[in-house]
DNA sequence: TGTCAGTGTTCAATATATACGAACGCCCCA
DNA sequence: TGGGGCGTTCGTATATATTGAACACTGACA
């Protein structure tokens, strides 16, 4: 296999990285057999065999009928990871319970590499679309694009967000994306000043959302949480500000406990 | 690093093998340092360090202040392998119900690798436990100690049945598992007679499990659905009746429903 | 304030693992 | 019945991983 140049760094396992490039590529085709995967890389069959057989004997790739796929240690790779975050642990509840009230799309997301993860979803009864509609939503997206993005670059140092800018540039998903850097600065002070964000239709064209930050008592943010629905839920000023206040007012609950947990945590820390 | 036994053959890729160890190390360890990795696996310093390097480059570890930790695109290969499971997405909300019903826990088990995996959970109001409570059911776990696994086995082939048991043994969990080959191949044939497999504390003490498998047209068995809970809730019969109909129902409408789903894109499929 | 024991990180030399094309057997469809 | 697709195997050419020793840094403790 040729050394490529994102690979170049001699001090780097080009074999661990070719793994994790397959483990993406089967993630992307859903599943792939080895020629199809081997053109998709453009890598030789033999080797991308090799990767498979490897990745299968460790456990992160099944073979099932007639295409690889990734195993479900990957479900148990991801559930670890999400129990591992407190915002998960101590916000899921309170995330259904916003989701009820609003009857739409309720979101926990926090920030890594500069991206945005949705950490936990739930659905409203008047949530429009099922599975479907809840795809729209990425698992991972950029921060600029969504209220819980713009709810987390307000709080985050800015010269990280002038960095994430930087690594990912704003693209634009919709007209109404902020795709100028001085405007998005601009909001993000808004933001601030507000306490909440707004997404208007900059994410999915019919789509709005309302987000808020949750922070930790030194004032890093530690994610956000944000509502969204059609617009229509959003054009009435009385049922705006009404997801507005559930909004907030979840966020600072889960943030509460949040601070709490963690203080308490630190005394036992300090005792031991 | 030395080339150990479970990696000896030549044609598999032991650098990827050792980023598994490490993925997998970095979970039980609930994230690591570079020397705590380092000597909780038995390799050097330097060598460490540069696995954990090339994950971080990969995306699939982060560091985290002060320690090397699994990243959040570990949660977005779980949620796809989760959501391209069609068990998962058609039975969803169903087990959800279940739970509401039962106010248990209900779960929703597909298997690999002979072992059973919690495709997904959902915890009804009376169901004892929180955070704690809920971790008590593994991600996943021996089929024959659980009445999902278990009614998973009674619908695999004998043979594969006798390769599981051959491949991970019979261990106990409680004083009540069973850990007889003949005695489980008994409790199969009741579980086929019946439709149903019950757990009597073989998984935790005090806790009871009812469940019941999901198979296709062919007969193949997909999965399986249980309800668990304190052992007083199966101690009535009227109420132990009354989730069995339950759990026998549901796994049923999720049955159909992916059947016809099933059949529906076969349909699809031929007409392309 | 200085020392110590711990950490993560770098490097050059050594040891060993990976990459590939060509060939094989297989199955399905024409 | 043959051809084209697939997954799989193997020998060899070549590029890669491994290691200990050394360094810089941090925080604890005296």
């Amino acid at each position: 296999m040729p050394t490529d140049d994102t690979k170049s760094d001699p001090r780097t396992l080009t074999t661990v990285l070719n793994a994790i490039d397959i483990i993406r590529a089967l993630m992307h085709l859903n599943g792939a057999g080895v020629t199809e995967l081997a053109n998709h890389l453009g890598e030789s069959k033999s080797t991308t065999y090799t990767y498979l057989k490897s990745l299968e004997k460790g456990g992160l790739v099944r073979k099932d009928d007639d295409r690889y796929r990734l195993s479900y240690d990957m479900l148990i790779f991801g559930e670890y990871v999400r129990n591992q975050s407190l915002l998960y642990t101590i916000g899921k509840s309170e995330v259904d319970n916003l989701a009820a009230e609003t009857g739409q799309y309720a979101h926990l997301v926090v920030e890594e590499s500069g991206r945005g993860h949705n950490l936990y979803k739930s659905k409203g009864e008047q949530a429009v679309g099922d599975g479907y509609q809840m795809a729209k939503f990425q698992q991972r997206d950029y921060l600029h694009i969504t209220a819980s993005g713009k709810a987390i670059l307000a709080y985050l140092p800015r010269e990280r967000v002038e960095m994430i800018i930087d690594r990912y540039g704003l693209p634009a998903r919709t007209e109404q994306t902020i795709t100028c850097k001085d405007r998005l600065f601009e909001e993000l002070a808004d933001i601030r000043e507000q306490g909440f964000s707004h997404n208007n239709e900059e994410e999915i064209e019919g789509f709005q959302a309302i987000g808020a930050p949750i922070r930790s008592r030194d004032g890093t943010v530690l994610g956000s949480l944000s509502v969204s629905g059609p617009k229509s839920m959003f054009g009435e000023d009385s049922e705006c500000q009404r997801i507005i206040d559930l909004v907030t007012k979840v966020a600072n609950v889960i943030e509460v406990n949040v601070n709490m947990h963690r203080r308490s945590s630190e005394i036992v820390k300090d005792e031991t």
